[in-house]
DNA sequence: TGAATAATTAAACATTTGTTTAACTTTGCC
DNA sequence: GGCAAAGTTAAACAAATGTTTAATTATTCA
């Protein structure tokens, strides 16, 4: 992924902190400019319009967002220690990578762009098929439930990470939490503790 | 509510489907006067301009938000069947106001308006407060376990349910789901079951 | 060194943006 | 019926938008 410059992956950067912050639309590539602190006429230059730079963005970013768990499959665990391990990766990742989600989820919705979601669309195949993996590992072991419905437990960590760090001023507030390190820890403590229990939960209790 | 008259209402309903479509900066007040069959100059007489327009639709739209489940307390069911009722509602009540959900995910993570969250805020509140007083009936019951967490029951189950709405293209093409009416079959069965099963699992079987 | 290519710039470009104006029409009411 | 208020309009406004231009500087490499 080096086929660009430090100035274009300067402009990236800025670029993708700030589509996060305000919104693709609510980005002029005057003020992405600014921040990189190169012309105007360079992002057009480089990247052939804001648009192509969003897309550049997204697939300069998208590897990041890979569960990036090959070796797990294979390690000596049992499938719950598995599933706790990719939980928490997937909790650490998700939170390392705020923008791009944020970024995607907002175009994801956008009718506007002919947004292209297959890399995307991949990375969440991809990610999902560990999970399937996993699951079926414990339930050949007899460790998990049959009738576990898989397909929906990544969403749910995912889901329920997003919104909560979408929220985080609300949280933070709720929970008495008063500063950025205290959240870290809640997130990477009580919050993992609790997805983890009830992902936990809903594959060996079904009910 | 009805504090708005017929084009108002127009222009608030036109405004929330392309605000939630095309995100608030990649809609254009023109756009909106066309799709609502009024001159532009009706917007800024109406609502004093496109930025309170938004602010107009929030409150308007906000009530709906709120789990109107009240009587659901006294009612003669048991903590469990309540908090399936509360889950089967939510999702639907999600379902049914997937515009102005996408609209607040967008503008909380938006640092570019100073957007009033208090009315969302209380509303979130609200709704924390019914789901955290059936846990604790279940839980002098002896029903349910005394460790469970139950501010983030709430955020688990309305965070999954944005999140696969958001990405539903993705699922309809992964569960093999060919029309609409099979997609809202699909949300009220299978989608809602896994997550009453996964919020009984987590309170009655924490591990 | 020198010519070709790449990088960088300020200015100009045509559109589009949200909002206001000023004139006009409709409505409600005594 | 007439008059004040409310509703409605097309046009104008300045500011901001993404992109291109044409000129200049820097780099590369034989």
């Amino acid at each position: 992924m080096d086929k660009y410059n430090e100035k274009q992956i300067e402009i990236i950067q800025v670029a993708e902190k700030l589509f996060a912050l305000d919104g693709f639309d609510g980005t002029s590539v005057r003020v992405i400019a600014a921040n990189a602190h190169v012309n105007v006429a360079m992002i057009s230059y480089y990247f052939g319009s804001k648009e192509r730079l969003l897309e550049s963005i997204v697939l300069y970013r998208i590897n990041g967002l890979r569960l990036q768990l090959e070796n797990l499959v294979a390690e000596d665990l049992s499938p719950i220690e598995k599933m706790d391990k990719i939980i928490e990766y997937y909790i650490q990742q998700v939170l390392s990578n705020m923008s791009i989600h944020q970024i995607i989820q907002n175009e994801i919705s956008n009718k506007k762009r002919a947004f292209n979601l297959t890399a995307f669309t991949e990375v969440k195949k991809s990610n999902l098929a560990l999970i399937k993996h996993i699951i079926t590992e414990g339930q050949l072991q007899g460790l998990f439930k049959e009738t576990v419905n898989a397909e929906l437990i990544a969403p749910m960590i995912i889901g329920t990470v997003i919104y909560f760090n979408l929220n985080k001023s609300f949280y933070i507030d709720l929970l008495n939490i008063s500063s950025d390190e205290d959240y870290d820890h809640y997130m990477k403590s009580e919050f993992t503790l609790h997805l983890q229990k009830t992902i936990k939960a809903i594959l060996l209790h079904e009910n």
